[in-house]
DNA sequence: CTTAAATATAACTTGACAGTTATATAACCA
DNA sequence: TGGTTATATAACTGTCAAGTTATATTTAAG
């Protein structure tokens, strides 16, 4: 038994990432799935247990059928360790701005002392 | 050979990230990261070799030391693919605030009919 | 009540990666 | 030059997860 312990380590896998797009758009049926990705049925099954042990998919059962649902609440943690680099990068852009008014501020001034000179 | 390809599968390891996190702070030595992780050196300097095959460091070297230093464009990628998601939630918040406004409206209309009745 | 459909699970194989130990490389220092 | 420091790499082991095949389970349909 596959035993994934956070949302971070289920994700890794492309197809399970490939999955929870797909359940973006609405729940879909493990047939479903199995067609759209052209993947073997106990494969898909295997990934979907994955999902919803971390919680990233609920299940409703309609007869024999298997209703998967996307739930993005997990995300939220992988979101907060990514905000921590999005500062980051937001800083750099910050500085970056920054740079890029003082240049053009000095790039004014010396237009305005040419065009008095 | 380790072979990643992406920079989210680099990331599964948590040593890895925890790497990076360190990194946030300023560039390190290998060795600094081998105190700080209480890992082998050889062990770190094969999380370091992924995470520089994905682009998430870089390194410098300085005599024998090599100071490896944080790069975070490759998280950008993960950032947009989490991007969607996070739309979702902001949907959900924004239904649950009209939810909520729409409940407090009705209340104060409410309260209203009944200090007039 | 038997069969078919939809899905889950068990058992197994294989490959890849984490971690270890030992060694190579490279630059400084005495 | 010889030794020491810092890091990388090679070779190996063990584990775990992806994927497969076969089978079990459940429910509908005839």
């Amino acid at each position: 038994m596959i035993l994934m312990t956070t949302a971070f380590e289920a994700l890794v896998e492309p197809t399970r990432r490939h999955i929870l797009d797909l359940l973006r758009e609405r729940p879909r049926l493990v047939g479903e799935l199995v067609d759209l990705l052209d993947l073997s049925q106990p494969l898909i099954s295997k990934h979907l247990r994955v999902l919803r042990e971390v919680g990233l998919v609920t299940v409703r059962q309609d007869a024999q059928r298997r209703w998967y649902e996307l739930r993005i609440e997990p995300l939220v943690e992988i979101d907060q360790w990514l905000a921590a680099y999005r500062q980051l990068l937001e800083e750099r852009f910050a500085r970056l701005d920054t740079l890029l008014s003082e240049l053009q501020e000095k790039e004014n001034s010396n237009g305005e002392t040419e065009a008095q000179g």
